[in-house]
Order: C-alpha cells, then sequence, then structure tokens
DNA sequence: TTCCGATATGATAACGATATCATGGTAACG
DNA sequence: CGTTACCATGATATCGTTATCATATCGGAA
C-alpha cells in the first residue's frame, strides 16, 4: 500500500504538495498538479482514511441508530440514510437497540469514540442522558421519528397526534363507539401521541374510557396480547387502533384466532403502511408515514450541520401523513 | 477530551503503562493499575480509536455489502450480522448495491480505504473482479448467500439447486407438467441455480422446454412482468415457481390482475419466506432458508479469520432449507 | 525602483495511540 | 554467587495524513 510519501518522490514533490492535490486545497500550478496526479495513478495510491481522520478530526461517517431494523418503516428509513449519505461520500454505521436506553447508551458511548461525524437517532425513550453527552462533544444529532420534549435538537418526524386523530375518528364516523387503542410503550413519543391523538377523536365525540387504552411494545406478540386483552372487554370492542405494524399483526392473528371477521365483526385500522413489495393485496386502513422521505430529509439536515451551512437554531421538519382507507374497518354492528 | 497523556501524566507513570492497563497487555503491578484506573474514571478518559487504528492497523469494523436491505431475507441477515458484531465489540458498516457490479466496485473501493477488518459480501454477480483487488489487500472476506465459482473464500449460503428442485418435484407430484420459472438474473448463482434446480426435477419427469424459462431480475415489477408474459404461454402454464419473495409477490400480483385464482387455477411456489411479523396468514409455498442464522454464522466465521484462528482453508459452511408447504399449490387442473 | 499581493511550494509539528527495544529490579536455581 | 527468568516500567519511533507557518518567485501598482 503505497503512502503519500511514495507519491510524493515519485512526482519529486513534497508530501504535502500530494495532499494539496488531493483536497484541491492551496495553489497548485497546473504543470505540477498534473505530474503528481500521474504519479498517484502508476501507484495505485489511495489515501489512508485512518490517518487522514486522525489530523483532521473528520471521518465521512454517520451513525444510525434505531430500534429495530427488522421492522421494514425502519429498513426503509435506513435505505434512505444510506442512499443520502453515500451520495455526499458518507458510510453509515448502524445499530439496533430494541427500545431499551441501555443498549441505546451504550451504542452511543462506542459511537462517540468512534468519532462519527453525525449521529441519526430513533430514541428508545422520550427522556434520556445519553443525548446530552453527545451534545457535550459537540457531534450533531438529528433525531428521527420521535420527539424529545426537553432535548435541543433538530428533528424529523410525522405528527402522530394528527394520524391517530383521524384514524379515530374514520372509526367513530363509522358508528364506532368501543374503541381500544393498543400502543407502544408509555414514555416513548409516537406511543404517547398516538394515545393522545385517540383520546383527542373519543373526548370529541363525547367517550372516554381509560379501560380502552393498551401500552405494551411495538411487537408482533405484544400486539397479540393486548388486543386478546382488549377482546375480554365488556361490552365488547367493535373496533381497534394499533399504534404500528407490528401490534397491527399480532392483533390480526389474535382476531383470527379469536374467529372474528375483519371488517364484519370487528375493525382494525393501524399506524404504518406495510411495504408493496411484501404484500399482495393491501389490507389495513393505515395512516401511512414517507420513512424513505424521512431517512433522505434528516441525513441531509445532518449533513448540512456537518458543514456547517444549517442556520442555527434547531429545526423541526413534519413530513405528511397520507390516510390510506381499505378494507380494514366497516360500519359498527350491534346497538350503539 | 483528555487523552492518554493526560491520564498517565494524573496518574503519574508513562503513556505507555496506560496503555498496557487500557489492553490488558504485558505487565503491570496490582497497585499502578490500580492508580491508572482511577485516574481514567476521574478524568473520563476514553481512548481515541482512530488513532488506536492508525497504529494498531485494526479498526474493529466490519462491513455488509448486499444488495438491498430493503428485502426482508437480506434485513434478517443484516441483523443477525449486527448482533454478532456487536457482541464482539464490532461495529457494521453497510453497503446496499441493488445487484450493480459497478455499485459494488464503488463501495469495495471505499472500504477498503477505510480498512475494515473484514468484509461480507453478497456478491452482484458470480464473477467479478473486486474480489481479487480485496484478497490482494490481505483483508478476509466471507460471501454470502450467493456462490463465486472461481474465487477462494469462505462461503455461507444454502443449497439453491436442491430447494429448487425440492419445489418443482413437489408440483409435479401434484400433477404439474407446464411449470413455468421466474428467476433472477443470469450470471448470479442463486438465479442460476434455482434454474438448474428446476431443470433437474422436470428432466426426471421426463419434461423439458426452454421456453418455460424467464431470466429477470430479483424485484417486485421483474416478477409481475415475467408472471404476465409466462401466462401467454401456449399451452398453458398450471404453476409458478417464482425465485425469490419479491418476484413471488409480483408474480402473486400478476395473477391478481388477470383474475386467476390461487390455487385453484394455477399453483404458485416460491423461494424464501417472508417473515412472520408481516404476514397473518402465510399462503405461500416456499423454500426457507434461515437469512438469520446466515448472517451470525457469516460473521463468526469472518471474525474468526480475523482473529487468525480458523483453520487456513476456506470454509464452505451450507445451511439447511427448509420446504413449508403452504395453500399457493394444489392439484394440477386439466388434461395431463 | 520598491513594495505588495497573488501564486507556488516546502519544513515542521502535530493528531493520539501502540510497537519495539531497553532498563533495572527481584527471585529462583544450580 | 552468577546466571536466568520473570516482572515492571519507560524512551523513542512510528502509523499516514494535514494544520500551521515559512519561503520564494513574479507581475503590477505606487
Amino acid at each position: 500500500m503505497p503512502t503519500i510519501h511514495d507519491v510524493a518522490k515519485l512526482a519529486g514533490v513534497a508530501p504535502i504538495t500530494v495532499s494539496r492535490v488531493i483536497n484541491n486545497s492551496g495553489y497548485i500550478s497546473q504543470e505540477t498538479r498534473a505530474r503528481v496526479k500521474a504519479a498517484i495513478i502508476e501507484l495505485g495510491y489511495r489515501p489512508n482514511i485512518i490517518a487522514r481522520s486522525l489530523r483532521s478530526k473528520r471521518t465521512n461517517t454517520l451513525a444510525l441508530v434505531l430500534t429495530d431494523i427488522t421492522n421494514p418503516f425502519f429498513t426503509a428509513i435506513a435505505r434512505g440514510v444510506e442512499d443520502t449519505a453515500s451520495d455526499a461520500g458518507f458510510t453509515v454505521i448502524y445499530c439496533n437497540t430494541d427500545e431499551s436506553v441501555d443498549e441505546e447508551a451504550k451504542n452511543l458511548q462506542l459511537l462517540m469514540q468512534k468519532q462519527v461525524d453525525g449521529i441519526l437517532l430513533v430514541p428508545a425513550r422520550s427522556i434520556s442522558s445519553s443525548i446530552e453527552m453527545i451534545k457535550e462533544q459537540g457531534t450533531p444529532v438529528v433525531i428521527l421519528d420521535r420527539r424529545m420534549p426537553n432535548v435541543d435538537a433538530d428533528v424529523v418526524r410525522c405528527d402522530s397526534v394528527e394520524g391517530a386523530y383521524k384514524l379515530v375518528k374514520l372509526l367513530i364516523d363509522q358508528g364506532h363507539r368501543r374503541i381500544a387503542v393498543l400502543s407502544g410503550p408509555q414514555g416513548v413519543s409516537t406511543a404517547d401521541d398516538r394515545v393522545e391523538g385517540y383520546h383527542k377523536a373519543m373526548i370529541e365525540a363525547g367517550i372516554s374510557d381509560d379501560s380502552l387504552v393498551f401500552y405494551g411494545n411495538y411487537m408482533l406478540t405484544s400486539g397479540y396480547e393486548m388486543a386478546k386483552q382488549a377482546l375480554f372487554l365488556s361490552p365488547q370492542v367493535t373496533a381497534l387502533f394499533a399504534a404500528n405494524n407490528f401490534i397491527a399483526i399480532g392483533a390480526l392473528k389474535a382476531l383470527r384466532d379469536s374467529g372474528l371477521k375483519v371488517p364484519g365483526e370487528i375493525s382494525l385500522v393501524a399506524f404504518d403502511d406495510l411495504p408493496q413489495t411484501l404484500i399482495v393485496d393491501p389490507f389495513l386502513t393505515v395512516a401511512a408515514q414517507p420513512p424513505y422521505e424521512m431517512g433522505c430529509k434528516a441525513t441531509q439536515l445532518l449533513l448540512n450541520r456537518i458543514r456547517g451551512d444549517a442556520p442555527p437554531e434547531c429545526q423541526e421538519i413534519i413530513l405528511p401523513i397520507e390516510l390510506i382507507e381499505r378494507q380494514s374497518n366497516g360500519p359498527a354492528k350491534g346497538p350503539l
């Protein structure tokens, strides 16, 4: 592996001159530039990125810290991040936290040590000290998908309150009154916000019953269990609102196992759409967020921060949610 | 950010002694060790990983180069890789090639410059020069999911020929004779192997007709188009074999758009299962590979290579394929 | 002519860690 | 008592680049 010294010697210049050619910085005569370039090609020289990073304090690396890459919503975000980062010459390190604050802290610690230039974070909880640590070091952070109320950082997300409100309103307008919400973990902003949107719609309709609210986590099994519990309620619920895609699938499995027809006997609406590539006949009525765009936008914002050409004040970018009405909901049956 | 010098000064020792404490190398008296550790904690010292890498030539970073993280098959691989790598204190950089040899070469080039300790590669094509470049540099590579016939490297994959054979045999045993195969790009080992397995089963049954073989790519749209074309064949096909999950979904959409009932009017079997977390009622009969395990195994193998405690000769690990018979296939209709 | 700014290049010193070699004890063994 | 082996620590050089400051040339303006 040739070094900058080898190139310099071959071209008959000082190493720093080679550096200038590589980085297009300072003044170089046409002739010298050509000679250096020729030497670079002849030797097949590639700069040592690590040495460069050590000196320049730049790693051209971003980190994406999310809860679970296995969820297609986050997979799409990841793809958006990578495409955008890659175009800018950055590589992406990614980490799964599985919604654990400890895992998150551990990962962030490691990433700081690796001196990534910026971090895209889907925070495990709304309250966490790890962000402060990062900000102290001066590393830019963009918070993705979720809010962190007391943290001063850029955010790219959708309006969960509004999305949930619209979904539940839809059910109410179809005559549903006993609507259960199956949400994620308390303390996660999307889970809280979606319950809030649910409450808003319910209260507006003059209904309010805390026994209809379930908190679990954003996993299949949790959706399954919450749905099973919701079915025990009396009077019976006529509709379910699942706060994310995995919960929705879990709930659907529970409904199937209980022999209930959707939407004939019970309605189901959910947050997050499933990708077109995996579903033949989309069936679920959903509030769809644009994950790929979220990943792109967040990365652009982060790159701007890193380059220092973003306005100093923090930005909050809220992308639109699309309500897609399909076949999983219908008019409420039985006495209202 | 304190450096090793600050710690050394505070503890009253030389920097190298601090280094020894951190890395548990060489001899250190209990007393000195304690003093150094105290200093480390007092200053909140974290080693600079970049400086360490420059000197030690280790980055504790792996790269995962695959075609498209959006495919749940690869997502699961990625998760297996990350879990295993993370346990060993390694971070993972990942890159999408979208089946393009050029993108692959570009990414690999960059990764070599970043001096990753090892590479997990799902090669875009069976023949490619980029691998040679990597091996020249001495960076260990594990090839994942696909074969590269003329390359001397570790491989973790499944037996595509056998999986395809079993799926097609199943159809033949149900009386199907006109079976089309919708495969990936020619030159990709899995696509070629699955066609080979198909041929093996067909020839064994005394059937062989090259007009039933379609090559496209592993995307939804390609599956849709190939299925549409296959439906034009005369005499009509009674079954389709999709070489991956996306092709299968595309084909299903095409069948739905053509008004054909599955399995009543036409049967469909496919390679790769869809994750339980996304599908309520699994419907497709598939040859399921274990992607998560593939990711784990490949990473273990790679880590062993990096540590130098793997046997010198290349290993080929072939994981078992599970044939899961569901509802997308049935007895052939019409005259045999 | 003198001086100044733009142009072109280089010398030197970092960046923060570890590899290598050296030094000096102490204990054990024959 | 000398030799050897182990233990404990340090000095120095080095990894490959770039930041910083210095130097030299040249053309044109004052």
